[in-house]
DNA sequence: AATGGAGTGGCAAACGTTTTCAAGGGCAAG
DNA sequence: CTTGCCCTTGAAAACGTTTGCCACTCCATT
């Protein structure tokens, strides 16, 4: 460690001392290897070790590869990403910000983006940032600061524009450092981005249950101050008003994303008005709702269905089984390795659309329309 | 970016050319900065502005910390982690290994991870397994070339001693830089660990059902290639043993950690054995087994009861709530962060132990106990 | 008036890589 | 025998930090 040459002398440059400590000679399989060590061991400069090593277009003799090669591996060498990030500008991770990494939505797609990273030698950092914008504010600087390539917004954001506008700069800031951002569904945030198109989702949903027959139709929503709340919301009063159903504020309830939040949405919805069917805006209120109903006495579906939206693993196995619409989550994952991989590469990637599908499972009837 | 100074000289010592490029002087508020542009605009040295900025003992006076501090926030500088990582050997990341990131169980402990390690200004990358060890080695690999200070083990481990070995040495390597192993709950690896006792946990849940009455239980078990499938039946056997129950190798089945898996093992049970409760070792098989119970026009818990455990968000939402035992996961990631943290500042932290506690819902029913 | 700290600040080396540039060797063509 | 080119290698600068060591300025002490 220590340096032989401790005297002040500008350049460090006395006639015949290196100044690199010399590496004593039988530590192999030991302690850390860098690569002069690999170098040293195969009688080669560290730069000819380090071309062979990060696989350089530089040509190397086969003779000096196998030396170096074979020198690496008696070492069990692992090359210094850190070190190598420092001179590439290129650091090989990505960081994602979710609401909740508890929430298998959300797990679903960091499991889609990590398996599309790790194959091309990208680490995944995460953040989970319980839906606090000064959280999340945190996270983009902080892995701005370890030199991440790419940061991912899988966090559907929050509508308040003070919010968006913290968000921006700092991501702007992120962009011109040479940072590329991804977006999944939903966000305020430019960029390239995987939609999933939420509007349609549900759209399709009451056309699902107008072609069974209902007619009237009650919506439990998300908290309005989610982004993706509103979108599915326009979703539920376009196809409303395409398909001429019944109308009107009452229709509506706001479930708050939540089990309980559901089912308190489903009795006002019970009070005020009379439908055949309700659809939620996510699976969880959609058991919530289910629950409610079963309490009061209202059979499902007999009596009234009950449609959810994102297939959560829950959907199957709740009080009746539920039928709902799968929201790819691993596969919006998925396509975000994949256009943030093409991003990095240069390239400037279409944004991919990803479609939902129906999932018929036990908790929609068809209505029996007389005459 | 370009040097200005580009002929051969020993030293790099031309009398007043500076070897660095001289910062424009109008470029405040975009593009990267470093430490030495921030040094220029507050008219110090970047040894100055380091100590300032990385809050050294060093003493700086309080008129250049100003002038450092005013210049690092016109230029919105954030310190390049990856070259304090390089020179101070601590990087200020760790990884962590689990089966699924998309299952809740192991979202919530990485929730609780991630929660106590971004406050303390570390950040986590995450690795998904899939059970597949030859990933698990990969991942311990890719995470040691990134100099994690730290890699955690949530991924219950294989029972396959070929895998273990592979695995200990690959970790020996990483220990000898210096990086610390934390292990949570049952696995083959050393390191400061916390524990939660599973056998504990199952034994405490038969005797539970003990006190209701039932004497004849069966034991629907994991996947036998799982440490932790181990541990649990251990647990059962050791509790059937000190009750007196009812016992014989009849009375348990394998379902594999999945709901299906549970519904075929209870459909085993039902064909072997008159019992009156069975516990299964894992909340997802024992709705598995109520389904296969109420298909089969058993009624739960009137005529047979049924006891998962984990406490997953679905068991409350099952066919029937399911009674279980609380797993703490998001209590085993926060203390898997501070043991880590602890081991981190060079102590050597206690293994901390989390107990369980049953929740009970409404899939257990007394027995009338005859005289 | 000389001595000596204490309080501040700068120089330059170091961390482990990549990459530019130049240099050496070998060999074919003139 | 020279010339020139290609192939291979090495020296050293660079990335952006931290830190050991030294130097300087002030003041209070002898």
């Amino acid at each position: 460690m220590a340096n032989v040459f401790k005297g002040k002398l500008p350049c460090g440059y006395p006639a015949s001392v290196s100044s690199k400590t010399p590496i004593s000679s039988s530590n192999e399989g030991e302690a850390a290897h860098s690569l002069r060590h690999v170098a040293q061991l195969a009688g080669v400069s560290v730069a000819t070790a380090s071309r062979v090593m990060s696989g350089s277009s530089h040509p190397v003799s086969t003779k000096t590869r196998e030396r170096v090669l074979s020198a690496a591996d008696r070492l069990s060498f692992e090359p210094n990403r850190l070190a190598r990030a420092l001179v590439t500008a290129k650091s090989q991770t990505v960081g994602v910000i979710v609401h909740d990494i508890s929430d298998p939505y959300f797990g679903e797609i960091v499991k889609g983006l990590e398996d599309g990273l790790h194959s091309e030698d990208y680490r995944l950092f995460v953040a989970s940032s319980d839906r606090d914008p000064v959280k999340e504010l945190d996270y983009v600087r902080a892995f701005h600061a370890h030199q991440v390539d790419a940061i991912v917004f899988a966090a559907s954001s929050l509508t308040d524009p003070s919010y968006a506008e913290a968000l921006e700069t700092l991501s702007a800031r992120f962009r011109v450092r040479g940072g590329v951002i991804v977006v999944l569904s939903d966000h305020l945030l430019e960029g390239p981005r995987v939609r999933f198109d939420n509007r349609r989702a549900v759209a399709d949903m009451v056309g699902y249950l107008v072609g069974r027959g209902h007619r009237r139709v009650g919506y439990i929503s998300g908290p309005p101050e989610l982004l993706v709340s509103g979108v599915r919301l326009a979703g539920f009063t376009t196809a409303v008003a395409e398909f001429g159903l019944a109308t009107g504020p009452e229709y509506i309830a706001n479930g708050g994303f939540t089990v309980t939040g559901g089912g308190a949405a489903m009795g006002q919805l019970l009070e005020d008005v009379d439908v055949t069917a309700v659809v939620a805006a996510s699976d969880l209120m959609a058991i919530g709702a289910m629950r409610q109903l079963l309490a009061s006495g209202v059979s499902v579906p007999e009596e009234i269905s009950v449609a959810g939206l994102d297939d959560i693993p829950i959907a199957e196995y709740g009080p009746v089984p539920l039928t709902t619409m799968r929201v790819p989550t691993y596969e919006i994952g998925r396509h975000g390795a994949s256009i943030l991989l093409e991003a990095l590469a240069g390239e400037t990637p279409d944004d991919v659309v990803l479609s939902s599908q129906i999932i018929e499972r036990e908790s929609v009837a068809t209505v029996e329309t007389p005459g």
